[in-house]
DNA sequence: TGTTAGTTTTAAACACTGTTCAGTAGCCCA
DNA sequence: TGGGCTACTGAACAGTGTTTAAAACTAACA
């Protein structure tokens, strides 16, 4: 059946050309310049062509939210290689924080869109995990609670400690991505980024008594 | 002229009648779903009503920012009398996060709306500065300064630490408000937060060797 | 090769959006 | 009572997301 599998090759096609140029579209002209009509335009098909692969427009976003854990887990594989935990979760965060200014327009569709946010939450309220993120945290806590058990941590409640590290990468990046911390010079942000992150490590770090 | 003062007083309270009516569509329909019709609808007027108070839909959002960085000013007084600059820290940073769970629309408005933070960036590349947002750096990096100088913080650069403390409590809140650690209970997220909160400024606190 | 069956894509239509603006209504002062 | 001014209305415009009947195309069979 060669050209089943053609017709089905031609789908997918379709599939990831639309979820590419939407994922651009997004990144220039935010979600109210992402209309259908441009992005079928970009597409060279015609509005209608595009909803028997998303029913909805949030759903494309939905799409490339899951698309993006997949990258971000791709970033992930080379620090969780790293035997010592301390140096697993510095790392860890330096990659998350990478991968946040390299795929800024993914990050904001992945962990600030209200749209998918409200679709996150409808998932977990109809009792279906939300696996990308609780998957990510896991790895972020499994590294803390072996930070924790060598001492490189403070005790405390690993929730409450991944949700610290968590929260100090996930504000530093955002506050860029959402224009809240205005330096025109984008080679500023990371270098603010990276000095700060630097300095949390250092004093997060503990050396028992 | 009293009728001249009267017509000036009946102007303002249309004025805040829109931004009161604009905040609570937002916070229950979000920004799609709080449409100009709905609002004149709300506010028993039209839809045209609107437009000589506010130029444009992201007008209205603008000022509602400008209000919230106003209402944080209220929120930040007490704490700033406090004479201990680390602890005054501390209470700032008690404040924030209050001040953001208890109007999460208006927070949401004023650090993670991207329309907003759109208008922001536009303002400082006019070379206008963003003075809202730069008078709250500034209370928050002064105190880190003292904090520096009195050697409850480890040395550093006082930007980049501030940064640090901005981004925690900011990547905290934003993390329940944009619906990214899904639990379903609130009164587990204030609790969560304010546990990783003093955590995170144990670890913090600098003890002179 | 011509016909048929089955998909996939189109384009027109629908209700709704933000925004503009000619017209209207209401008020104040002469 | 009339005139002038201001504030408000609501119809209109272009553009939005989404649906759907029709058209175009593809693949397989007679």
């Amino acid at each position: 059946m060669s050209t089943l599998e053609r017709r089905q090759r031609d789908k997918e096609r379709l599939y990831e050309l639309i979820l590419e140029h939407a994922l651009a579209l997004y990144a220039e002209q935010g979600y109210e310049g992402t209309t259908m009509r441009k992005l079928a335009a970009h597409i060279d098909y015609s509005v209608g062509a595009i909803y028997p692969y998303f029913s909805d427009k949030d759903e494309i976003f939905y799409a490339l939210h899951v698309k993006g854990f997949e990258r971000l887990f791709e970033a992930f594989k080379l620090p969780m290689a790293e035997p010592d935990p301390w140096q697993r979760l510095y790392s860890l965060g330096q990659a998350y924080v990478r991968f946040a200014l390299e795929n800024a327009a993914l990050y904001d569709i992945m962990f600030l869109m209200s749209n998918t946010g409200a679709r996150i939450r409808a998932l977990i309220e109809a009792e279906e995990a939300w696996l990308q993120g609780q998957n990510a945290y896991t790895v972020l806590r499994d590294t803390v609670s072996e930070c924790l058990a060598t001492g490189k941590l403070a005790p405390g409640d690993p929730d409450q400690v991944a949700f610290v590290f968590w929260s100090a990468v996930h504000g530093m990046v955002s506050i860029f991505i959402r224009n809240r911390m205005v330096v025109i010079d984008t080679d500023k942000h990371t270098e603010l980024i990276a000095k700060s992150y630097s300095y949390l490590m250092q004093q997060m770090a503990h050396t028992p008594t």
